[in-house]
DNA sequence: CTGAAAGCGCTTACAG
DNA sequence: CTGAAAGCGCTTACAG
């Protein structure tokens, strides 16, 4: 009497309508609630269901309605807190209103983001959420436009492409940051930025670039290659290694994202350099880790799980039919200053 | 002649099968690379639907087939950067094997692990993922197994669920560690542990316990409610903080996390002692940040994101059908010795 | 070697 | 107020 694999085969909507002696016309009905059904029957069937543990098959849902209540998520790294941060706003706002997320990693060692956004087509999501993008996938986006797929570009911004954003003013942010580092009293000032294909780490330098120059102060890397790098640790090691043996009197090294920073402080403890005595060090993010016991390090606040949860906000909105003009919205950010830059005391 | 929304509407396998002017069976084969078609049709039908742009529906193959090739992975919070970098080694794994995850946050503000599993099963998933059980959470999986959904548990243990775990002995990694600090000569020592409902938070603790009693020590809160706690900066800060005010005394103090740790570090600071100088301060998890520039916390490297992929991995047999006694995988780790704890050279 | 047909579990006009 | 029927886009025996 029972099926071999399983013991319990699923209950449907056919076996609830069959128990309560209805039919699956009104079995949907009763738990879509729709007008048209006595009230008896209505929770008799309602009854019968919660009774037989029934659970709506959201595949089949959703491939008769033609819309999904999941939004997909692409993501670098993971292992990035500032994405999982920003995914935790992405997720949490999610949940407050009934969606779900789908979360798939772009990188070196997995997908595309071609790859990435054909499989959340393929699952016909309801709207995408894109980080780390840059101006390379404005193709892949307008497609998704032609195919009026909403969507929302979180942090990084994409030229050319029309679409909802939500990030901080990246460039005010490093005008902010440049300045405090050239009142601080410091004259010879490198920078470690980010990815150049990133509109972001491009304007964090060119904001930082221009604090200083306010104050006549010029990156003593300009016209280096060191200028832009990978957003890792490990790159900010290096390229602070190479800026410690050939520069001995610099005074400051200021990271495109907190994590570059890191690495940069690292190559300051193995040789030897502590800071802030012998240099300055700054970084962009503020990610939970850059104040912790004795590191204290200045940097801009980034509200990342804000910026998923608005992000998210403004998906929903565009699911939900919202045909308004696109919109960029730019979240307050600060400067935290802390003792990685504190005034030379000579 | 265009429908109204969406300028182009979704080409299925029946515009293939149309164009190409075969059946939609002949497509459905051709696709799934079943044999009995002649090269010739399968090589046209391929063409065309290459050419038309043509995707498969996830859903409706899902639907049908009844299987489906993407895992649920329940994580508690991902701000937590273990559990992102768990994650990262899930997602990475699965791509690799052509899987999918679908990411589901269980947590105060958001949903219950009840709910998560709801929402797991209606989609169908393939199997799932669990990190953060609790014994509480036992008759749910026991649900599971009733419906011979395959899961994993990563990290921590359930009792009296019998089913495939990875993670670390916890235990012998509290012993290495309180092993070493009674190494470094230190007499009065505290733990702040993780909650007590999570097995490998007590297995640390217990651990410690008594890596440090084979060397005639006691813990100095043996008997205190602190000797438990959520696994939160916050929550080893406010704990830390009233060690310190309760005993001057006091030589060394062990978060049952990294996380604890840093709020650990966090006290101190604030309270002018000196690490390792005046106090010692422990972790355990190695995570990215535990050694940062200035900082350098002594901790037990958990291989986070192995846990994740090799959970993953086996998933991915059980979903194929193996169907051997649970495994239980003990990874392999280290204790990292840094300057949070070098010897008092008194 | 290829196609017609049934069916996965839903929803939604449309009759009665 | 309720039900029979068609259909979402696939896959899979089963005929031919």
């Amino acid at each position: 009497m029972t099926s071999e694999l399983g013991s319990t085969s699923r209950v449907t909507m056919a076996t609830v309508a069959e128990v309560a002696g209805v039919s699956v016309a009104s079995v949907s009905n009763a738990l879509n609630e729709r007008v048209g059904l006595s009230p008896e029957v209505r929770s008799r069937i309602l009854a019968v269901a919660d009774g037989l543990g029934y659970r709506r098959n959201t595949l089949a849902q959703e491939l008769r309605i033609g819309r999904s209540r999941t939004v997909g998520l692409s993501v670098v790294d993971l292992a990035n807190p500032f994405y999982a941060d920003l995914s935790q706003g992405v997720v949490k706002t999610a949940g407050e209103h009934d969606y779900d997320v789908f979360l798939s990693s772009v990188g070196p060692e997995s997908e595309s983001l071609k790859e990435v956004v054909d499989g959340f087509l393929d699952r016909r999501l309801g709207g995408l959420l894109f980080t780390s993008l840059t101006n390379a996938d404005a193709e892949l986006l307008r497609r998704l436009q032609k195919h009026a797929i909403p969507f929302v570009k979180l942090v990084r911004d994409v030229q050319g492409v029309v679409a909802d954003w939500v990030g901080i003013d990246d460039y005010s942010g490093g005008v902010a940051l440049g300045d405090h580092i050239a009142a601080t009293g410091r004259k010879t000032v490198a920078c470690l930025g980010g990815p150049s294909d990133s509109n972001a780490s491009a304007a964090r330098v060119n904001g930082i670039r221009m604090g200083l120059a306010r104050k006549g102060i010029n990156l003593i890397n300009e016209a280096q290659p060191n200028l832009h790098g990978t957003p890792t640790r490990m790159s900010g090691y290096n390229r602070a290694l190479s800026l410690l043996q050939e520069n001995k009197r610099i005074e400051c090294i200021i990271g495109g994202n907190d994590v570059i920073a890191i690495g940069i402080l690292d190559a300051c403890r193995d040789n030897g350099f502590s800071v802030p005595e012998d240099i300055a060090v700054a970084g962009f993010d503020n990610m939970t880790f850059s104040s912790a016991g004795p590191l204290e390090l200045t940097t801009v606040d980034v509200p990342r799980e804000q910026i998923g949860a608005i992000g998210m906000k403004f998906l929903i909105e565009r699911m939900d039919g919202f045909t308004g003009p696109p919109r960029r919205k730019f979240l307050p950010f600060d400067l935290a200053i802390r003792s990685s830059t504190s005034p030379k005391s000579d």
